[in-house]
DNA sequence: GTCTATACCACGATAGAC
DNA sequence: GTCTATCGTGGTATAGAC
């Protein structure tokens, strides 16, 4: 069957993930607006009008990704409150659920958190970014008031556990990583153990962590759980249609 | 004196500043890309083409404001390499003067660290932030090695301490401070305790600390020290010819 | 779905009067 | 030193053939 034919359809969806990946590696390295579609399209191998057939325009390649950046872990955000632990095992898994999403995601997000990306038309998601820093900080003031953590502002926490996130990027780029968990998992507690009142508690911390992990992963996901091992779908490079 | 015709070179200094000035805001709005030279005019109070009276090229300005960016962290961390004390003191240090000197900056520096800055044509100053982040990642590594930090990875703990001074520059802004050092000294010592070993020693790690600063202090402005005290050029608003 | 050709606009920068 | 007027370039996006 298809011999017909070839299959538009996987290949449409092949270009534009192409275009996605190809865009969020030239947005991390020289930021949104430094990048033209030109470029774009020569590192996808196309030409610079074929992208607006898969896009819009530049800004909706941007919101397609950004919907990647920030959803997730605003989703994830929003079940962690509803789950019981205490305020640093719930941080704690936060950070890895952020680190984890970022380990196995195929784009580059890192130009995606520049500055200028969520500003002027992109209020939307600037304020869904506001939102998940708001739950940081809401975490890290229980945090503080139980105990748990030393006195901190929460403002000044939360800019410095993003940047850690941020800082996962820089140095794993795009491209999935072999063991995303241990990764993940050695971040978050370099992190949490900044503010952990007693730094011998973060194993304890991490293990209550790893709870939540595992119930937020259960009830998220009931139909399948694809971010864990296939790693199927990575060396389709070209495609040659029926002679 | 100085009654026959306006101080023309202290006006044009003051214009120079305030380009500086809100030419740095824009940056770390909207990044430099994204930042026109007409929104740089309309916030001086200038039409656009003044400002090449003052600076050749909007990249000119962008360099300026590099240079007061890079070049001071660079040389206190080329001082604190000379300096007696051990790794962790003198990474501590290096945060506080990091941090102290965003803070006593009349700039907001934030939109300089963005990635669309550092490529292109300012391979000069990636070079030089490089070399800056190579150093911390040095002193992490000695701080490793000696036992005063925990196991970390140096360029993992590299990008959380610089992103830990962008959070000082994102809470506090532009606009110097009231009691930059007190400032500078709490988010230095929660970004130190990060990765202390024993965390219970960060106060005589901040003591040992303290005493690099107070040496580098002393051979640095041998002729004035005027970061510490002065407060003055501030409200400096408007001036009016002779009539 | 990709191509060539091109419209259209906003940007950085210059010229020259005041 | 700032203004008005304007140039040339390079950007996003469209039209229409294949």
């Amino acid at each position: 069957m298809a011999a017909r034919e070839p299959n538009r359809s996987a290949e449409q969806l092949e270009t534009r993930h192409r275009i996605l990946r190809e865009a969020a590696t030239l947005f991390a390295d020289k930021g949104y607006a430094a990048t033209t579609t030109r470029e774009i399209a020569a590192a996808v191998g196309v030409q610079q009008p074929s992208l607006f057939h898969h896009f819009g325009s530049k800004q909706e390649i941007l919101d397609s990704l950004l919907r990647v950046s920030i959803e997730v872990p605003a989703a994830t955000l929003k079940a962690l409150v509803r789950q019981e632990g205490s305020p640093a095992e719930r941080l704690m898994a936060h950070l890895f659920l952020d680190a984890r999403h970022i380990l196995s995601c195929p784009y580059n997000l890192l130009g995606l958190h520049a500055d200028d990306v969520l500003l002027g038309d992109f209020g939307r998601w600037r304020a869904k970014l506001d939102e998940l820093h708001r739950g940081i900080r809401r975490l890290v003031r229980s945090a503080v008031q139980e105990g748990e953590f030393v006195a901190v502002e929460p403002e000044f926490a939360q800019w410095t556990l993003t940047g850690g996130t941020l800082a996962v990027i820089r140095i794993h780029g795009g491209a999935p990583r072999p063991r995303p968990d241990r990764t993940a998992w050695q971040a978050s507690r370099l992190l949490t153990r900044m503010y952990l009142a007693r730094p011998e508690t973060l194993d304890a911390c991490q293990r209550g962590a790893s709870e939540i992990v595992d119930r937020i992963r259960a009830e998220a996901t009931p139909e399948d759980s694809p971010a864990d091992k296939p790693k199927a779908k990575e060396k389709v490079k070209e495609k040659e249609v029926a002679p």
